[in-house]
RNA sequence: CGAGCGGAAUGGGCAGUCGCGUGUGUCUGCGGACGCUUUAUCACCGUCUUUUUCAGAUACAUGAGGAAAGUCCGGGCAUCACAGAGCAGGGUAACGGCUAACGGCCGCCGAGGGUGACCUCCGGGAUAGUGCAACAGAGAUAUACCGCCGGUUUUUUCCGGUAAGGGUGGAAAGGCGAGGUAAGAGCUCACCGUGCGUUCUGGUAACAGGACGGACCUGUAAACCCUACCCGAUGCAACACCGACCGAAGUGGCUUGCUCGGCCUAUACUUCAACGGGUGGCUAAAGGCUGUCGGCAACGGCAGGCGAAGAUAGAUGAUUGCCUUCAAAGACAGAACCCGGCUUACAGUUCCGGUCGCAUU
RNA sequence: GCUGAUGUGGCUCAAUGGCAGAGCAGCUCAUUCGUAAUGAGCAGGUUGUCAGUUCGAUUCUGACCAUCAGCU
């Protein structure tokens, strides 16, 4: 049953997502920090051996609206770096306010530098 | 043409690329059956199979709102044996209707506002009783400060009558005139006003109009309260089933806040710890559309055809181009069991029906 | 999603429908060589917002806003 559902998590989008809010608090505990005015990246080693990501949008981003959009312009950016992570990590991402109001391509390009800059990327 | 009133609709469209939830079909794998093999089983290999479980690929279909919001009312549904009695508590409030029900809607009455179209009103009872009415004022539901009149003393004063006049206040015993009196007073009378009782006419009724009688009473019930009507409690985190845990402590427990009545009994209940398990409940609905009939209307009857969100850290997105637009499609905003309302937020656009003013015919 | 509670000076709180108050904090003065403590005085409020009932609302009623708590 365990390994059947994990294969249906791994195809939808290639990677697990993180749930459970101890998950969330190790993130921000123990991982490295890389912020901007639009996204704020967080990432954790894990011994999983999979990549697992999780994404926050607080209520001072909004109502449930803009927190929706917030959340689906940072997984439209991810699905386009998806391929080019290395596994092995926790990757929390935090919306900010400005989130709402930039398109996903212009997120996509400070997820890249800051992954880059994390040594995630290929 | 200008100003204003009421009602209704819409809440961008098309295409390309990359992606998501659900459903259905096909294929593949897994699985299952048989054969081969083996002492026997498993594995390998071959054939068949889709009834059921799971996964992947692919095709098709479908996928947020007018308020999905606030959670303010009402109902369905579910559990509590039945949904029982009384008390407490809560709600509603002119009248008639509509509705599953409502605190909603329609009509109508009354009061108020507007030239008008039209709009607003928690609109029963203060003559059942209790309470409260600060300050000011003589006095706040009962009275005598100034004043007026009579008596007494006489320089003062004291006693009695009075509510016309003064001032205070949100409110001071209905208004005004005449008679009357020592001075006055609904004390008496005419007219007017208010509400009460009886009765007549119209209306289903609230109510409106008329006649007669007797009265003049402060406000407050969104103070307690009285009257009439209504309400059992808890909410899908309800509840049912399966799995895991099957540990510790305490106690009879449940039904309603209380009483009665009733029910179940240690495999029961509560608390802590723990699994942050899964499946069902779950979406065709007191649904809406068109036509027609009844009704002033809300709404109801009949006929036709329409009618696939169902997630569970939570799906509708991203991006590019064109059209529309004065303008970069730009407002408010995300279903979470489901409906009927109410309230609040809302850029722009369109349509319909009244009203007033000015001008022209 | 559901249920409930609370908004008063900078902070913590009080109030019978009738002048909005207390403590701490702040400012000024006194005291001291100076500071603290102490004493005297001062200022600071749209009672969350908007309507309504009332002669009059922090208080009563309704709507909205914000904050907090509980339920798996």
């Amino acid at each position: 049953m365990n390994h059947i559902r994990k294969d249906s998590v791994t195809n939808l989008s290639g990677f697990e997502t993180l749930k459970s809010n101890s998950d969330f608090r190790r993130a921000y505990a123990r991982g490295k920090t890389y912020t901007n005015p639009a996204l704020v990246t967080y990432v954790n080693k894990n011994r999983a051996g999979i990549c697992r990501i999780g994404i926050t949008t607080s209520k001072k981003i909004g109502n449930a609206v803009q927190r929706n959009r917030a959340r689906r312009v940072i997984r439209a950016a991810f699905l386009c770096v998806r391929q080019d992570i290395q596994p092995g990590y926790d990757i929390v991402f935090v919306a900010r306010t400005k989130t709402v109001y930039k398109k996903s391509t212009e997120i996509l390009e400070i997820m890249q530098k800051q992954l880059d800059s994390a040594g995630l990327l290929r």
